[in-house]
DNA sequence: GATGTCTGGTTGTCTAGACATCGATATCAC
DNA sequence: GTGATATCGATGTCTAGACAACCAGACATC
């Protein structure tokens, strides 16, 4: 195998082997094996079956050996907290922006977002689409500095998180969630184009940089088609 | 530092360095620092270290150092995945069961748990309580030999998902979950103490086994109480 | 004052092993 | 045959370093 430079090798051991995944439970050669294969030492090799063990896609067993998990990749199917918008797994979808404006922010979103009462902020509400109609109302806030570098984005196309990463240079790294089942209030029935108390889920998002700076805090209402994941269960999950 | 024989000494600095932690954004030790105070190599610190970033707890940062999050600890706040049941947020709950029988499974489930068209299942259903009342009503199927250990068990404490652990000596890694918004039907509604139509949240659950084999699937309606979670976002999701 | 450069410290990647522990298999004793 | 034991190969843990990439701040230069 011939390594391009500039990217780690675990990495691009990783991708070589998750490539040669079957995904039928098969086990895969022993990390000695796969040493002399690679022509790289054993720490490495264990590295890149790191990442595929965080991914899901292998599990070890001690003594045994290393086996590639047997889950069917149904496309549909994401791990949560892989789309900023974890509804838009319609292959075709966009966002259309009804208002988009600076204002002070609400006691509830100055909380979220850890601002001071009364701060600046910014508003984003929209309705994302996907070929067939409406199906989600968003209102998104975040804080005024945030909003002002993400003014001239199209986000029609992008998401408000992709966009807030980019500009801030700093990876989001965790999503608060509050969920609960509400009936569709009067002007988001509207805009959904459905009957008003129409049973809708509920979402109550706030995004977390790194660094632990909240900087977006969105509530959405989304029409009841069902909206499937999968979640990883790791050790840490656990350990409470 | 004196070290637990049989306890890997990674996880035991892991658990050292996270009782320290102030939660306030602030810079731990150097890597080299960390190797001197605990008298380990670099890479047991990075091991250990490695831990606690795959918690969320710190973050690194290439060339300027370790940090810890400031991610305030709302208690009531868990990662997605800790709990068998997510909604078990209440101090104190405990399920009743209604029913418990060996039947063939509907297709539908038939497929969720990959068993031939008519086989024969294991059926619990039951209804979780908190001190203030029912507010969760389940329909759990399992292949009938995974049904049949667990049969003895007493599961009003434990969870369905620690039980079939603990009997199968399998970890449970992977959660295939569809959420949606629906009205209450009359017998759930009876149950759980609810006006009809009133609006819940339905939840579909697939649990699988580290080798893919699907272990339990549940249907339960939970009443409209909020429903929070911490998503911790990895790299890995975002490949996909 | 603004810009570029050097430098020290940090994390990122990688080597080449060592020993421990676990699990399945084969062998041996009964 | 059956059960205990030995063995072997697998993953788990750990050592003691090396060099690279990156970042911030000090310093010099323009």
């Amino acid at each position: 195998m011939n390594y391009r430079p500039g990217i780690p090798r675990y990495l691009q051991i990783a991708d070589d082997i998750r490539r040669d995944l079957r995904g039928e439970g098969e086990q895969i050669p022993s990390e000695h094996a796969l040493c002399a294969r690679y022509k790289v030492s054993r720490p490495t090799i264990r590295q890149a079956l790191d990442v595929l063990v965080q991914e899901g896609r292998i599990y070890r067993h001690a003594g045994r050996g290393t086996f590639s998990t047997a889950v069917t990749g149904d496309p549909r199917m994401r791990v949560i907290g892989s789309l900023d918008d974890m509804m838009a797994l319609a292959a075709e979808n966009w966002f259309k922006i009804i208002g988009r404006e600076a204002l002070r922010v609400p006691p509830n979103i100055a909380q979220a977002l850890k601002l001071p009462p009364g701060s600046l902020g910014y508003r984003v509400i929209g309705v994302r689409h996907s070929e067939n109609g409406p199906f989600q109302h968003v209102t998104a806030w975040m804080p005024e500095p945030i909003g002002r570098k993400i003014a001239e984005d199209d986000l029609s196309k992008t998401s408000l998180v992709a966009s807030i990463e980019r500009h801030l240079g700093m990876e989001v790294k965790f999503l608060e969630q509050v969920v609960d089942a509400a009936l569709a209030p009067r002007n988001v029935a509207d805009l959904l184009q459905l009957r008003p108390r129409t049973p809708l889920l509920r979402f109550e998002r706030t995004y977390i940089a790194a660094n632990g700076e909240p900087v977006e805090h969105a509530i959405s209402y989304q029409t009841g088609r069902r909206y499937p994941y999968r979640v990883i269960l790791s050790q840490a999950d656990r350990r409470g």
